[in-house]
DNA sequence: CTGGGATGC
DNA sequence: GCATCCCAG
């Protein structure tokens, strides 16, 4: 990654009359437009890519029909946003995505958790503790302190917020006790965007699966799980953008250091065939072959 | 809806 | 004890 395509502007553009078209459709039940379109709050330094884009109000993905998996996923996150509403009931329900139809199903899981070598649990990539917030301006949030239901001062409108973060397109299978659980890498570079975001205020995080050119297992009905998985934090100090980026081994023994899976962003560009933070000035690009 | 497993503060 | 990631019945 040494220079910016010559026609970068011209795709710069493109993404943002895709992202504006899309983020018109956004369904929210009878609430305001977002301020901002989504591609802008969610995804820092430009799309990765843009092949079935889905501009959610938490965050934005691209969608891998072939493989049933994200390209990638992007989200912000700041103080407001974590006011996530108690993980119960129906805000825990996993949901289809209205909007496609070669999506995961609930079938496809069945299974899958109570065999011992594969434990696979659907592991949110865009987790559940970043969509809470008063996305819409209204003053309200989904109350976070009390019992997951609906009450007089709570706002309904973030709803969707919720829903869209449990849609299976959000999910991908992962090793529960090993990797997505306590303990396990995925659940530690979770911890990791916490810590972060409460010391900076605001971070940016891009988390995806990484598929080699043939498969590793297959779940229902041609559902492919990822033997890797990436996730980049981005921050800014001083209008510079700072980053983590981390490459993670998905199998039975995922419990190492998230230290030791350090890489940079070169190396999950070069494994994935993605390209981030294509808007950056090219001095802040070639950072990303360091750490 | 209430039960559980596992880890880490 | 608290929290978080999940699941089963």
């Amino acid at each position: 990654m040494s220079v910016l395509k010559p026609d970068s502007k011209t795709r710069i553009s493109l993404y943002y009359a895709i992202a504006l078209f899309l983020g018109l459709n956004i369904p929210f039940a009878d609430s305001q437009q977002l301020q901002t379109d989504g591609v802008s709050e969610h995804v820092y330094g430009g799309l990765p890519s843009s092949n079935n884009l889905s501009i959610r109000s938490a965050y934005v993905l691209d969608y891998n029909s072939a493989r049933k998996a994200p390209w990638w996923v992007a989200y912000r996150l700041d103080n407001n946003y974590r006011r996530t509403p108690k993980r119960t009931g129906k805000w825990k329900t996993y949901r289809n995505d209205p909007d496609r139809t070669d999506e995961p199903s609930e079938n496809d899981y069945s299974g899958v958790y109570s065999d011992p070598i594969r434990n696979y649990a659907r592991g949110h990539l865009a987790p559940y503790m970043i969509c809470g917030g008063d996305r819409d301006g209204d003053g309200m949030i989904l109350d976070a302190d009390r019992d997951g239901k609906v009450e007089e001062g709570d706002d309904i409108d973030e709803a969707i917020t919720v829903k869209e973060i449990n849609y299976h397109t959000n999910l991908t299978p992962q090793h529960h006790n090993a990797f997505n659980g306590s303990g396990g890498t995925w659940y530690q570079i979770e911890n990791r965007v916490r810590v972060l975001q409460e010391e900076h205020g605001e971070v940016w995080v891009l988390a995806g699966p990484i598929f080699g050119p043939s498969t590793y297992d297959e779940i229902g009905n041609g559902v492919q799980v990822a033997p890797m998985f990436f996730q980049i934090i981005v921050w800014e100090k001083l209008d510079e953008p700072h980053w983590e980026a981390y490459m993670l081994p998905h199998h039975q023994k995922a419990h190492q250091s998230i230290e030791e899976h350090r890489v940079s962003i070169r190396h999950i560009e070069a494994m994935t065939g993605l390209d981030f933070f294509p808007d950056l000035a090219l001095s802040e690009k070639e950072r990303i072959s360091t750490y």
